[in-house]
DNA sequence: GTCGCTTGCCAC
DNA sequence: AAACGTGGCAAGCGAC
């Protein structure tokens, strides 16, 4: 594939239109390539300057505001694929404009690149230098150089570079497809399916959005943002830093007779949560007070105050293609990190409580239990592990029975929690120096843990080594190190060296790959138009009361599934409530006489 | 003023 | 032999 015997063209007449359709015509194609240039980032805000359709040797670009019928025309007229890069983008933008790409046959070779390799970047350029033509992201000087100038709205779509290149980028889309279509089918088909599918899913859960209670939002964020300015006024009084100045802070502390031994990445003086805690010092407490106040108010309740909607709704960004290992990331704010309840952390309750149901709704929480857990043991195939999760009661319990031979041990033994906490380490697959460090507990209580954890589940110990093994041997056969996971498909790539974090990248990518698959069969259910937010194991909807006995039976048909990782079970727990901080868990009767009470908002 | 890097911290 | 994985985001700080 190459840039060579390439044809651009501007559709400025009408004798361009019939050249244009002579084009169209004058073959049967399977897929075309659709691009448009906006004056902006925001589907909602800002409209499209220029549309483009192509093929692998031929591109072409029409001033959107003249010549839009003829990518109506076009878009009724041809029944095969439609091809984008990051096509939900432009087809958001068609749709506002009045041309409705249907979904059905829509592929995306951005998602294709994630697939092939989520370690390189997936911008256009990008992948067509790597993979149509290294000139592919050459000679765009020009056009950047206008664009700076002028602003994305202000380029003259007359301007030559501006047109050739935004017509290029369709014969490069067509380019990239033809190479990496065999490749993800080879590869991936499955994960390439659920891939593409699953971003119109989440494209309606940012529509939809979250609704927050703006004025206790913002009434929590001035009482917050008070508090750490006071700190602030007395740590300069006091001290004469800022306490949000480690550099300041240490030098204070240093001088009061502390001594500091933890250091940063790069080697400085450390001076984070762990080592104040470690300090007796009122200035070190305030520091870390004035922390986590101001962790909460500009991390959290800002966006709240800020960035809703005219109805108070917030949209947060959902990335499909986030993570390398295919879970999903948010932004905008991202929801997926709303600090938990917790005895230290007081303010923590009320982030998660800006978000409310809406009028007559309310919140459903579906989460999987222990899903990584029963991946691993699905994975390595470990009889005692995949027992614990078939026999009733507590997962870990049965782990920690299995593990000592004592059937006495319940949920509040200590040897539970250990036993979790190193079935997580192994997800992890972090050493035992570090988990030593973690848990603060001596070095050999994780050694002897680790030990009889082996012994009893040595399918575990076998599947991680085998993995770096095959890790190793692709380095060799492939010059670099990646293995297959067996559910989704796809290759994951490691660092040449670091082949022990395959393993954690096969788990998590199954589970990114398992949420994802239940996300399109929720949506299938008729679920889509209620789901707001996905944390990685977790769905959270807004549902309209009279829907939610329903939604809540659909939500247990889906989500719990003995097939899918047979003979491994996959199960899950519904949760509700009007508040995000005040969940609790599913009970029909309670949930009823709730909402009759007037709980509800 | 903006940009990039570092540090720290929230989640799963 | 051992190796803590994936993200987003804010503030401080020096460089431009």
């Amino acid at each position: 594939m190459s840039l060579d015997d390439v044809e651009l063209h501007l559709i400025d007449s009408l004798d361009e239109v019939a050249n244009f359709q002579q084009w169209f015509e004058s073959e049967p194609r399977d897929y075309l390539a659709f691009d448009c240039e906006s004056t902006g980032l925001n589907p909602r805000k800002d409209h499209i300057r220029l549309g483009q359709i192509g093929d692998r040797h031929e591109g072409w670009a029409f001033e959107w505001a003249r010549w839009s019928g003829v990518m109506q025309d076009v878009v009724k007229r041809h029944t095969g694929r439609w091809v984008g890069h990051n096509a939900l983008f432009d087809r958001e933008f068609m749709g506002n404009a009045g041309v409705q790409v249907p979904a059905h046959q829509i592929d995306d070779t951005r998602v294709m690149s994630h697939i092939i390799d989520p370690w390189m970047s997936t911008a256009l350029k990008k992948q067509a230098a790597r993979h149509v033509d290294a000139r592919a992201g050459n000679a765009q000087h020009d056009l950047d150089e206008a664009i700076q100038r002028l602003g994305w709205g202000g380029v003259p779509i007359e301007f030559e570079p501006y047109w050739s290149y935004a017509a290029l980028d369709t014969v490069l889309t067509a380019q990239l497809y033809e190479h990496h279509w065999p490749i993800v089918q080879e590869q991936a088909p499955k994960a390439y399916e659920v891939e593409n599918a699953v971003q119109f899913v989440t494209r309606n859960m940012e529509r939809y959005g979250a609704r927050v209670d703006v004025a206790y939002a913002q009434e929590n964020r001035v009482k917050f943002e008070e508090y750490c300015a006071q700190v602030e006024k007395w740590s300069v009084a006091e001290y004469g830093v800022k306490p949000g100045s480690n550099v300041g802070v240490i030098k204070v502390l240093q001088e009061a007779g502390l001594s500091f031994s933890k250091a940063t990445a790069s080697g400085a003086v450390s001076l984070d949560k762990e080592v104040l805690e470690g300090i007796d010092h009122p200035l070190a407490r305030a520091v870390l007070q004035r922390r986590q106040l101001q962790k909460v108010a500009s991390t959290y309740l800002r966006h709240y105050a800020e960035e809703v909607d005219v109805d108070g709704i917030i949209h947060p960004s959902i990335n499909t293609l986030g993570a390398r290992t295919g879970r999903m990331s948010m932004s905008d704010p991202n929801l997926q990190n709303l600090p938990r309840k917790s005895e230290r952390n007081r303010a923590a309750t009320i982030v998660r409580n800006c978000i409310v149901a809406r009028p007559r709704h309310t919140q459903i929480f579906c989460d999987f239990s222990q899903v990584e857990m029963r991946i691993l043991a699905w994975l390595a195939n470990d009889v005692n592990m995949i027992e614990a999760f078939r026999s009733e009661g507590d997962f870990f319990v049965n782990l920690a029975r299995a593990v000592y031979l004592d059937d006495t041990i319940e949920k509040n033994n200590p040897l539970r929690d250990r036993i979790k906490n190193l079935g997580y380490a192994k997800i992890y697959a972090a050493g035992a120096a570090k988990q030593a460090q973690t848990a603060g507990v001596p070095l050999q209580q994780i050694i002897d843990t680790t030990r009889a954890f082996d012994s009893r589940f040595p399918g575990v110990k076998v599947f991680q080594d085998l993995t770096v093994q095959t890790g190793i041997h692709n380095k060799m056969f492939h010059g670099r190190p990646f293995d297959v996971c067996p559910l989704s498909g796809r290759r994951h790539y490691c660092e040449p060296g670091k082949e022990y974090t395959l393993s954690n990248f096969k788990i998590q990518g199954a589970a990114a790959f398992l949420y994802k698959t239940k996300l399109l069969e929720l949506d299938a259910a008729g679920l889509g138009e209620w789901m707001m937010i996905p944390v990685h194991d977790e769905v959270i909807l807004d549902v309209p009361n009279d829907q939610v006995p329903d939604v809540v039976h659909v939500l247990q048909q889906v989500m719990n599934d003995n097939e899918i990782l047979a003979p491994v079970p996959i199960e899950s727990e519904v949760s509700y409530g009007w508040r995000w901080g005040e969940k609790r868990n599913w009970d029909l009767d309670r949930w009823a006489d709730e909402v009759k009470s007037g709980q509800a908002t």
